[in-house]
DNA sequence: TATTGTTATACTCTATAACTATA
DNA sequence: TATAGTTATAGAGTATAACAATA
């Protein structure tokens, strides 16, 4: 009977719920750029791969509010990472686009990512690295959702 | 060739970086208990499972330093949710372990993450439901490892 | 009148450093 | 001398409220 329980599910929330909120603690000590937030690099995440966006949409994108997004924003363009033209359109809106020099942080950040991970390679073997791979995508429609 | 690719899991671990960040700060938001924050959570879910453990044990558990966990199991203690008793072998320590009330407190949170999660099954097939059931374990290892 | 973004301000959570008590 | 927990303090990140400019 492998049909949808959803006391199971109810469980598997419960789990990740808890394992989510711990390893987004240990996340933010395991920055890859010391002077870099996590929302700072998902910001940068987002723009490599949408191009550009106006505050508005990142501040929806990352759940954050508006004027958190002016903060980090303002806090990246002090760090030459993003630029910000006016937007085209709408005189009210802005838009950020990511420097070359974020692009090749993000670089920089990848090697180290990579540092990170083969320490927690000698940890899980390969079924647990299939469920992970495997649950990435659920887990980013989850957070987006 | 279905190998083990290390680039493969650099890109799952990325994804997964991003992804709990994310959902860590929508789960924030999304309280079950408005007075109780995501970490008090935390603390009377490992109290349910582990009976009663000292401050430090749980500090390490929910990987915080020492000073916040006294503040959190303060905070418990306030709201009635845990016990603090002197440890019967070492004078040093003390043990916490969860009142009646949180068990009460538990039992309602749980049918409030129930509705929660309705809301949530409506967006998921039940495919992307076994990769999350598959990977909970796994994310549990990985935050306390 | 509604919307985008900003400024000013306050709150929550956690950390570090220094201290007390016990081992 | 080392360890468990606490107190005092500071910092990072985010939120809310009030405001400006534009639609």
């Amino acid at each position: 009977m492998p049909d949808l329980s959803h006391g199971d599910n109810a469980a598997a929330v419960n789990s990740l719920r808890s394992a989510v909120m711990r390893l987004s603690r240990r996340l933010k000590h395991q920055r890859v750029d010391e002077s870099l937030s996590p929302t700072e690099m998902s910001v940068l995440g987002t723009l490599a791969r949408c191009g550009s966006a106006t505050p508005g949409e990142l501040a929806r994108k990352e759940h954050v509010q508006p004027p958190s997004m002016t903060r980090i924003v303002a806090l990246l363009e002090a760090k030459g990472l993003v630029r910000l033209e006016p937007h085209p359109e709408d005189r009210r809106q802005k838009v950020v686009t990511q420097t070359e020099r974020a692009e090749a942080m993000l670089e920089e950040s990848r090697r180290k990512r990579n540092a990170w991970l083969a320490g927690l390679a000698a940890d899980l073997d390969e079924d647990e690295w299939k469920r992970l791979r495997a649950a990435a995508p659920v887990l980013e429609k989850l957070a987006h959702l």
